[in-house]
DNA sequence: TCAAAAGTGTTGCGTGTACACCCATGG
DNA sequence: CCATGGGTGTACACGCAACACTTTTGA
């Protein structure tokens, strides 16, 4: 417990996992560095914080930034410091993970800055730590998921029952058995089912749904226990 | 994505929750603060983190220094960084929740700190945001403790089953019923039972157990749903 | 008419919960 | 001998998992 003086000063930034969902596997957006130690190598979108910004306007600007969107869910992951994680210079991160809904990033899409989507399990090495924030992510992801109602985030407004099990089939890299997944899903009370069908993936084709909001709101922190199997969440 | 020059430098510092557990209720350790601004107020035990060190080891020292003991439990909480959450100078503050065993503390209780246990009921406010730190780290506990066994990191290391359901009952603020308790806990197989009884708090005694170190490490992470009701989590 | 995906119901089993009585002992 | 807290067993309900067949329709 020393005064404020002679204390050593850091820079603060921000990165951002973000993940997507393309409808059969779970992305991740990463860009080219552009500027030096590490210029052009993969890494997380991140940047520094700026005076009068708190780390989640950073990283709510960070985000927009890139993908154009507003209001996508946002959540802090993790402070990283390791005082050799930058080489250059003693760099405090925080990292926070973003779930986007990948079609409207696809309006959005401006090519500004180098960015691409990996499939999460072929995505290349990036820069410093930032594979293992990327790997603590995907960690609090499945535990988060497993809990919470939260990847209803990467879905557009309307989805089928169908996509839905994809895309925890995705996250899990399990699968599910179809009709018990269908109820669990709808004894939430949280899916509105819509009159139209998506007749793109089959010829009978599915119901869309909707999210109840009122629901959705009340019931977030209600547990749901999609993956009972301890194995799958560390 | 800017350079590194003219960027901000802040101060980073590391704020402690210290949770502990005097046999019936939970307490946290606060210190009052020794410099301006603010001196004299009660705090979270905290510092800068000194060149070299990260974030872990920062805290690390904070505890020690403060309570004499080492290998306590510590798990990072989140930063936080209002731009005026310290009133003198930007500072970025990452918390840490740290559970001990408060019988362990009070050997090695060193005065040299003003340093005080208040029933978590009762707590005095704090400066600058450590209130919200610690509500955060309160709900935290009791998301964490409902799903892996980290509770035993308050007791001492033989404790018996009215004890450790007295723990449950005050993290919780709630009662169990003492057969489903203690069947649901000894069915982790995490317990080894004593020879020896606890005679204090009771003519008849209660057996002392251990933990299985070996499965504690293996079980860690499983789910143990002690608590059901979604409505204690939030 | 057939292939491909959507949608739906039942049963068994295991886990959680509610609940009541006996035991050991110090005063 | 009695008051106090410790320890145990049972029955019921609910939730989860396993499992197969019918429906729709585009090609």
């Amino acid at each position: 417990m020393i005064g404020y003086t002679r204390q050593k000063h850091v820079l603060i930034a921000v990165d951002c996992i973000i993940f997507g969902f393309d409808g059969s596997s779970m992305r991740q957006l990463v860009v080219k560095r552009s500027f030096e130690p590490a210029k052009g190598k993969w890494t997380l979108a991140g940047g520094f914080v700026q005076p009068g910004e708190d780390l989640p306007v950073a990283a709510a600007r960070i985000l927009t930034l890139l993908t154009g969107l507003e209001g996508v869910y946002l959540e802090q992951l993790a402070a990283f410091d390791h005082p050799d994680r930058d080489p250059k210079e003693r760099t405090v991160s925080v990292a926070y993970f973003a779930l986007i809904d990948i079609n409207q990033y696809k309006q959005q899409l401006s090519n500004e800055y180098q960015a691409a989507w990996f499939d999460l399990r072929e995505a290349p090495p990036l820069i410093f730590d930032h594979d293992s924030m990327v790997a603590l992510a995907k960690e609090r992801l499945r535990y988060k998921a497993a809990i919470h109602p939260i990847l209803f985030e990467l879905l557009p407004a309307r989805f089928t029952i169908p996509q839905l099990q994809q895309l925890y089939e995705s996250v899990y890299e399990a699968t599910f058995d179809k009709r018990n997944f269908s109820r669990k899903i709808l004894s939430t009370g949280l899916l509105v089912k819509q009159k139209e069908k998506e007749k793109e993936s089959s010829k009978k084709g599915a119901y869309y749904y909707k999210l109840d909001k009122r629901r959705y709101q009340e019931k977030f922190h209600s547990f749901l226990n999609f993956v009972t199997d301890p194995e799958k969440l560390k």
